[in-house]
DNA sequence: CCAAGCACCTGACGGC
DNA sequence: TGCCGTCAGGTGCTTG
């Protein structure tokens, strides 16, 4: 599901909603497959309260007092929500019953999300967010051109490795890629410096439009609070393949790159 | 080190 | 209606 602005959108809300609140109890927990057995994860929780709630690369941070914090990774259909207190749900995995009364909740109908607990220290030693590359909305242009240039896999793998820049996902690779006017297969090194820093300008420039409509919705992505996004509406190729492009009324097409369905418009998106 | 391909899950949708 | 194949906002592991 989320992509950075999903994950930047739901981090703000919570934090405004849930920031001051001390975990009174665990509600439910379904920790099949959760990466972080029940047994150490369960009894850490109540007692602490929420600090701080933030974003690094599409990882969900929940900074607790204690010296403990939540990583909860959404993957493709996971869902945290703050609202008020309900009964489970089929493919809820784990609540927190908050000292208002309120209910912190996460959910994954796939199941590739998890969530796993650090200090402050080990958070830092995480292998995962050690290979992350930087934050684009935090980068110049320039800078992730030249990273980028590096490569010589399609520029779109390139986009979707975390390595190189984080945050970026199938959606907003194929947006960035359409507004840039670069095809998706094209080799990352044959890339042109002003057309990577470009592309990075066009990317920065949908992240933060994505961010202040509140994220994508497709069919599984919800805010903090449970509502969709808007910004599925402002797409103009992701998941339109066969639609006519917006720009010079082509035909969309779409190529596997990757392993992930790229959509593009042949006539406004060359190699 | 880099790149490619499949695995991990469940559900929705389209074709027959 | 129902069965079957395909596809889905991501990453991790294996292989070359």
């Amino acid at each position: 599901m989320p992509e950075l602005p999903e994950v930047e959108v739901i981090a703000r809300g919570l934090h405004a909603s849930a920031v001051g609140r001390t975990v009174e109890s665990v509600g439910h927990a379904d920790l099949t497959r959760l990466s972080e057995s029940a047994e150490t994860l369960l009894p850490k929780l109540p007692g602490r309260t929420i600090l701080r709630i933030y974003r690094r690369a599409k990882v969900l941070l929940v900074e607790m007092s204690g010296d403990l914090v939540l990583a909860f990774h959404l993957k493709m259909t996971g869902r945290v929500v703050h609202g008020p207190k309900r009964e489970p749900k089929r493919h809820d995995r784990l609540f927190l019953l908050l000292d208002d009364g309120s209910l912190l909740s996460f959910a994954d109908m796939r199941k590739f999300g998890y969530v796993r607990s650090f200090t402050s220290k080990t958070l830092l030693e995480w292998d995962f967010l050690r290979n992350c590359g930087p934050e684009p909305l935090e980068v110049p242009a320039v800078d992730m051109a030249q990273r980028l240039r590096k490569r010589k896999a399609a520029v779109k793998s390139v986009l979707l490795n975390q390595a190189v820049i984080v945050g970026v996902g199938n959606i907003y690779a194929d947006e960035a890629l359409f507004r840039a006017g670069i095809h998706p297969e094209t080799k990352a090194h044959l890339l042109g410096h002003s057309r990577a820093v470009r592309l990075f300008q066009e990317l920065q420039t949908v992240l933060r439009q994505a961010i202040a409509e509140n994220g994508s919705s497709i069919r599984d992505y919800v805010n903090a609070a449970g509502d969709a996004g808007a910004f599925q509406n402002s797409f103009n190729v992701y998941g339109k393949k066969g639609e006519r492009c917006r720009v010079c009324s082509h035909t969309l097409e779409a190529v596997k790159v990757a392993g992930r369905t790229s959509t593009f418009c042949p006539k406004c998106q060359r190699k």
